[in-house]
DNA sequence: AGTAGATATTAACAGTGTTAAATATATTAT
DNA sequence: ATAATATATTTAACACTGTTAATATCTACT
């Protein structure tokens, strides 16, 4: 059966050829410009072709988006391991997302600021074993961790979901409207996360 | 002259009838839905007629934005002017903002959300008069009297963009994945500004 | 009535995502 | 080797998008 396998072989190869193409696109000329054609031309197939291998453009949207929030979960993965503290755990895996959003703004985007909702359901995005679904346990993690040794009776779920809202807000904002007249970056970010991580600290009422 | 009034005051209407169709399918139809053509067939005109009263589809966009920053404006100048305290004053501002999001999620993507960057110059949206300018302003004036009265030494407009950073997230997230099994609504929203506030009310280092 | 100037339209360009139908290619069976 | 079958790929089109050069129409004034 090494044909079926040859022919399985072939026809994964050029898929990926799609997907490579589609994040050179995506990385080199951003979001905006990347486009079926575009990426038929550059693995010199027609469009149509993509559409034997891909259901539409949304779902090549969705596995580009896939592959970005593995990138974003290794690195903030690796920024939490080295610290010592929990909570200089959750800070440093915080200020890793964020990081991770300025440096690779196009592949934000496609994770958090792309209108792929309506395509791609959260609950595949979120499925078991997911790099999206690691992501959100070690958070929610991390932040239960806090949360217990201050002794603290905030709902975990509810703090992960207000600090992620915080740090989008920031790198959506400074991706965003990078003409804004922001102060210096590095004092906006730091004391975001001072702030924002002060009320945890202490004991909550919720 | 009144001739030439009167074909002003056409001009001007047609340009007026040109705003409410846009703002008309972006709000009956969504953001996705609003294209020029679209624009055209509802006031029967053809599309071209368009482009002698604005640039480009971004000029439209642009002046819906500006529109948009105008109610929002409104809504939250509104709601912090009734409070007593200077920190009730900016919560309940705070929470206007957040409110208007979710009450009006196509303005508020228009303003915040929908890439504009490129065509329309964060520098005119803020110019001196405007209502993203004095929002600005009224927001930073709420920070500095809740950070005078905590005899804080933080810097004004530093907690001014990492609050807005903040509720930008909460309403950015829940109005562009809304099939995130986020916790309660209301709880999210008012645990995140506890948060959020909770590191105002004692001195700051920077 | 004829003309200058403003105003609006036609028709096209270059692009988009997508799909039905036709074709080319490769594999299998005779 | 040839015919039949599956698979893979392309052509050509549809229905859109924003935008613009050239053209037509309408209006006001001489």
């Amino acid at each position: 059966m090494s044909i079926i396998e040859r022919k399985l072989r072939q026809k994964e190869s050029l898929r990926q050829q799609i997907l490579d193409a589609a994040r050179e696109i995506l990385l080199a000329n951003g979001y905006a410009h990347l486009s079926m054609r575009r990426i038929a031309e550059q693995i010199e197939y027609s469009p149509t072709t993509i559409y034997h291998y891909f259901i539409n453009k949304e779902d090549i949207l969705h596995h580009l988006c896939v592959e970005a929030l593995e990138r974003q979960f290794e690195s903030i993965s690796a920024a939490g391991s080295s610290e010592q503290s929990t909570f200089l755990r959750l800070r440093s895996s915080i200020r890793a997302y964020i990081d991770f959003g300025l440096s690779e703004p196009d592949r934000y985007k496609i994770i958090y600021m792309a209108d792929i909702s309506q395509y791609v359901s959260m609950a595949s995005i979120l499925e078991e074993g997911s790099a999206a679904n690691k992501l959100c346990k070690l958070m929610r993690n991390m932040v239960k961790d806090v949360l217990f040794e201050s002794a603290s009776t905030l709902d975990p779920e509810t703090v992960f979901q207000t600090i992620w809202a915080h740090i989008h807000g920031i790198v959506a904002l400074l991706i965003g409207r990078p003409d804004f007249p922001w102060v210096e970056r590095e004092k906006l970010i730091e004391t975001g996360l001072d702030l924002s991580l002060a009320g945890l600290a202490r004991k909550g009422t919720g």
